[in-house]
DNA sequence: CTGTAATATCCGTATTTCCGAATATACGAA
DNA sequence: TTCGTATATTCGGAAATACGGATATTACAG
């Protein structure tokens, strides 16, 4: 079960709070996606994705070859209200743009 | 500047989780309270209360050889509200109990 | 100045974390 | 089956972090 330490040691990260705050509010987004706006190598990009599933902050869902992560629906309630908190303000610190488009729309 | 990441990072570890826990919403509170709150070697303590103050989430005021620590009050909003959500699952989680009496009252 | 209490810092070590290239896997198309 | 695309995992090494005993600093009392 997700603890708060846990979720901070998650979000401590600028590749893993950019994934978030990508995926935070947005749905699914795949991992081409995410790859193409954090500019990082793809296993520096799955891994971390692998580290917030581990920890119940993302799920996955296979569509053919494209894997898509959104976050948990199921995470406890002081969760989503710290990522609701933590969010805008990561977004502007990490210089976020709003998602563009897609590579897989569908 | 506090940035989000490093809010995070801070509060990813279970010894400053617990720090800030114990601050929060307490006004001030001396090292020795810490130190025996959390029963973990003072050296510890007092190394995570400078990693806490040199990212400005805690102020220290010295009262002749006692430090009193607070959460700074001029954290940015979101910091605030962030610490708002996640401090009372942390307590649960981190089995804190509430203050007991101080050290040096006054 | 000397001693003592509270706290901070230093130091060597152990552990964890992060990285990206290389490789492996899963899937669909031909 | 074979190929190509998307993603995951492995691997070795570098860097960051955590630890606690020992020592240093600060402040006050005598």
């Amino acid at each position: 079960m997700l603890t708060p330490t846990q979720l901070c040691k998650c979000l401590g990260d600028d590749t893993r709070l950019s994934l978030i705050s990508l995926l935070h509010g947005q749905g699914e987004v795949c991992v081409c996606d995410l790859v193409e706006s954090l500019q990082a190598p793809q296993s520096t990009i799955s891994r971390h994705l692998a580290q917030l599933r581990q920890c119940g902050l993302v799920v996955a869902r296979r569509q053919g070859t494209w894997m898509h992560y959104r976050i948990s629906p199921d995470l406890p309630g002081w969760a989503k209200k710290t990522l609701t908190q933590l969010v805008p303000a990561a977004r502007e610190a990490l210089a976020l743009n709003e998602s563009a488009a897609s590579c897989c729309e569908n």
